[in-house]
Order: structure tokens, then sequence, then C-alpha cells
DNA sequence: CGATTTCCCTGGCCGC
DNA sequence: TGCGGCCAGGGAAATC
């Protein structure tokens, strides 16, 4: 399930390939939760951006890029513009849990079907822009470019979602209105963290899968954070001690799945189409029954607001 | 208003 | 081999 590193890692492979490019058709699946894509049509993509587990893309009307040329320059960190330009409209896209993006070459793009595989059996939607096309089945968004790549976005199970909006204006995005600091920014401190933990009673995963109190942990990076700091999911407090292991463990984990280039279970892919490695690392999450790499013991399986949980009852005792 | 539960989706897997 | 049932889970909506 794409969280933050699988994010990042397909953010960062796209940013490069995909800035200055002009959006000249777009094509989505017939749900609400996609439709938006097609209000893009006639934009530029002038930056890629991440805040969270959300992909938001920055388009104008009129890309124009800091050293005055029409092409960008290729090169910030984390998504870091170097355009001069705010941009007219974003695009917010949560890729869910079977999200997928990725960007096809002219060769695929027009013209003769493309082969999916005897498995697929996609059926032809093939429009006058897009040309005679086989699409995925599980295919939700494209957008063909000017160029005549085609950005193409796949999502088995539609838990992800697609939104144009006012650059900044995320009321309709009630997850990414409120969302929690990155974790690597400076204002996400092991005493930020303890504070916001004590304004709620909730169980600690709860509040950390909630968003809210920093931004991007899933299931998997949650269980491994919390594993590492020997913070027990349901303690609803942290000793100070403990809020400085966290916030460690918390920011170790992700830049751990980045450098990993995300962790693949099974659905994830990058932009590339690659698996990830950072599931080959993971000391916690999926290994229930199995003994905790840090006491001996026998790490369990429980359920904290109706996801599965692996902790261990040894050394993540509640305080 | 905050906390909790339900629902959306589909493919993989298990047992019979 | 076929099939019913269950599980995975991010986030929004409904309910408590």
């Amino acid at each position: 399930m794409p969280e933050l590193p699988e994010v990042e890692t397909i953010r960062a492979q796209l940013e490069p390939i995909l800035s200055g490019a002009t959006i000249a058709d777009a094509w989505t699946f017939g749900t609400q939760k996609f439709a938006q894509a097609t209000e893009v049509v006639g934009l530029s993509i002038i930056d890629i951006r991440r805040r969270g587990k959300y992909l938001i893309i920055g388009l104008s009307s009129c890309a124009r890029f800091a050293d005055g040329s029409d092409t960008p320059e290729i090169g910030g960190a984390y998504g870091t513009p170097d355009i001069a330009d705010i941009p007219d409209i974003e695009m917010i896209i949560h890729l869910g849990m079977t999200g997928r993006l990725s960007v096809a070459p002219p060769n695929e793009s027009t013209g003769e079907s493309v082969d999916f595989g005897s498995d697929f059996g996609g059926a032809d939607f093939g429009g006058a822009d897009f040309g005679a096309r086989v699409r995925h089945p599980h295919r939700r968004a494209e957008w063909l470019l000017s160029d005549d790549r085609i950005i193409e976005f796949t999502d088995t199970r539609r838990f992800g979602r697609i939104a144009v909006v006012e650059p900044g204006q995320y009321s309709s995005l009630a997850t990414l209105a409120h969302l929690g600091p990155e974790p690597f920014d400076d204002e996400f401190t092991p005493e930020f963290l303890r504070a916001r933990l004590h304004q709620s009673t909730q169980a600690i995963k709860t509040q950390l899968m909630s968003q809210r109190v920093v931004a991007g942990l899933g299931n998997i990076y949650v269980d491994e954070a919390l594993w590492a700091a020997r913070v027990n999911p349901r303690s609803t407090r942290v000793t100070k001690a403990q809020s400085v292991a966290l916030h460690d463990s918390i920011v170790s984990s992700l830049e751990a799945g980045i450098r990993n280039g995300g962790t693949t279970l099974r659905d994830y892919r990058d932009a590339t189409g690659a698996s990830g490695n950072n599931q080959l690392t993971l000391k916690c999450y999926g290994r229930s029954g199995l003994p905790c790499l840090h006491c001996g013991g026998t790490l369990a399986r429980t359920v904290i607001s109706g996801r599965s949980t692996t902790f261990c009852p040894l050394c993540q005792r509640r305080k």
C-alpha cells in the first residue's frame, strides 16, 4: 500500500520527466472519484510535490520558469520547484491501496493496440485523440501529453482519488486539509509529537494513522516505528524518553523506506513498474508468530481501529 | 464535537 | 475444479 516512501519514490521519478509537459487530452473511468482528472486539459505541469501520501501536481495555463525559459530546470529536492510561478491549479492524486502511475512512451500511445497480456482482456475505449487503444481493465485515468506520451493511472480496488482544486484549497479533501507536518520538517519534534498525542485519548496507533499528528504513515511504517521505539500501539500516552525514541523511529523508518525504493508486499510498483525492496528489511509488520528481533518473544497480532496490527507483547508493554 | 463503526472495492487465498 | 467466505486497508461517511 503506498505510504509516504512509496509516494515519494513515484514523485521523484515523475517530476523530471513530466515537468513542462502539456496535457492535450484526458480520459477517466466513469466514477466520481476520478472524474475531475479531465479538468486539467490544456494546462502545463510546472511541478510535482508531495504532502503525506498525496501527490500534488501544480499546473499552469502559461508555464514560465525561474530562468525565463519555457523548459524546467530539474534537480530540486523533494519537489522544490525552480519555477517562479505559483500554480493556477493543483491536481491532487491519492493512490489509495492499489494505485499506480506510469508514463507510456509515444510508440505505445497511439495506433496499434497495446498488448497487456492474455489475462487482461481489456476493452477498447479508443477515442479520437487517444487513438485506437486497449486500456488496462483497471485503468482509472489517462492524460495524453502534447508530445504523445500518456500518463496512466491504474487502481484495481478504486480506493484512490483524483481531485482538481485551486492551489491550497483542500476543504474538499478533509484529511489533506487537516494534515499534520511532514515527518522530515523541523516542526516535527519529539516535543510536538508528545504534545499532540496527549491531546487525544485515542490509541497511539489510531492517532498516527489519522495523518493529523504527522503526515504519511500507514499500517506498515506505523507498526515498524512503534516496534522500533518499543511503544505499545494501544498506549494513549508516552513518556518523554518514548517520544524521543518514537520520533526517531518514525523518521528513520520512513527514510529507510525511501532509500529502499518503497515496500512491495503485493501491489506496489514505482512509476517504472519496478518493485521496491523495503519489504526485505521489515522487522515487525507481517511477522506475527515469529520471534521478536529485540527480545526473542513471539510477535502477536491484534486489530486496532479495524487495522491488522503486529507488535511484541513483551518489549512493547503498555506503560 | 470527538470517538467509533461501516463502507467502498477486488484479487488472493483457504477450506470444503 | 469450483465456489463461498474471508481478508487486506486509506479515507470518507455514517453513527454513536
